[in-house]
DNA sequence: GACTCAATACCTACTGGTTGGTATGTGTTA
DNA sequence: TAACACATACCAACCAGTAGGTATTGAGTC
């Protein structure tokens, strides 16, 4: 009565984002991990040899989930490189919904907790979003050179930027219990950027 | 042998500030608070009925302490109100020093890990948050009004994203070890406030 | 196509160490 | 002498990880 090869590793992986995103990586058990994958430890430490396993293989899925996500998202379609970047900063706001566990970032949220304690997780974690960030950051290097801006930065410490906007939102948002100042930031992230570019 | 009254307590409270500040909440035990005090859990349960009431006392406290090296900066004795926010601006930046536990916000680290299983806690760094926001919040007004700008975002607004990039600038400094993307981000903040005002 | 056999996938039951918290003191101060 | 400021010793619950089992799958053999 097993299922498809490798499908509970994908629940594994799928409970321990939700979970860390609503509690944290230390408040997180593996015993929670197996109830909400409706596994048992023996199961997951078949698949993991332990809870800093899971979590650099959580980043890594978690760049994957989201990577998919933003590959399917409309702006990536825009044929002019600048809008593509306005429609990144759009589709970050417009998937602030729900609960705040549902929108902010799992990443963020471990690196936060154990930057200074686990070394493999904290890469796991840098990986994913310089990943990301390189994404957007090859929007934007097109979009300088289309403008020929002449500028005092890069497009990597731009595209860093933008993801500092939406990690620091996620965090007044966790604070505030709610989305309202996080969208309120995004908006001037967008300031900013049509003002470096000029389309304001 | 004992200290002056509540020295004991303020002992608990730096200690907690500086262990969460390196492993985060729930990875801070108590045990781990009273060995860095120096003192025992039978000290410890005498002043704080538990670990939760040891973060709420410890927000405020970070308040306090925080509140008095902006008030001591000398920033803020700039007659410009313009200048006195760009001078916070600067200041955060020059105050990123050292390792990353020693420059990183104590309760923006909180908030994160507890926002969905500790309103009272959560409540605390909210207000720690606002509280500081609020006075920087005070000059960029007076900078609005000064300028008589007209703009389709508030002060308050303003003043909270200044927040939430600081907060991701330090996220995004815990997750690559280093200082130098968080001094980025502030650059472009300030780029941000001095184009909004004219200044560039 | 039936029959091994080994690897894989998953389970139950347990353990040793840790953790938040308590019970119960003693010394010190006003 | 009462309140305060600490300390020691302990406990029950919890948690990461282990031991050792059973069921399922798939490849090779005849």
């Amino acid at each position: 009565m097993s299922l498809p090869r490798h499908q509970s590793k994908t629940k594994f992986l799928d409970a321990a984002l939700a979970l860390v995103r609503m509690k944290g990586y230390a408040a997180t058990t593996i015993d929670d991990v197996c109830q909400r994958a409706e596994l048992t430890k023996g199961s997951f430490f078949h698949h993991f040899n332990g809870k800093e396993e899971l979590a650099v293989q959580a980043a890594a899925h978690w760049s994957a989930v989201t990577g998919g996500l933003f590959a399917l998202a409309p702006y990536v379609r825009l044929a002019d490189p600048l809008d593509r970047v306005l429609g990144y900063v759009d589709f970050r706001k417009a998937i602030i919904q729900g609960e705040v566990p549902e929108f902010t970032c799992f990443v963020g949220t471990m690196a936060q907790e154990i930057h200074q304690t686990n070394p493999a997780i904290r890469q796991a974690c840098d990986t994913s979003i310089r990943e990301h960030a390189a994404r957007v950051e090859a929007d934007i290097a097109l979009a300088m050179q289309q403008h020929d801006m002449k500028a005092d930065f890069t497009a990597k410490s731009l595209a860093l930027y933008t993801q500092a906007v939406l990690q620091g939102a996620f965090i007044l948002a966790k604070a505030e219990n709610g989305r309202e100042t996080a969208k309120e930031c995004i908006d001037h992230l967008r300031r900013y950027i049509e003002m470096l570019f000029r389309r304001r």
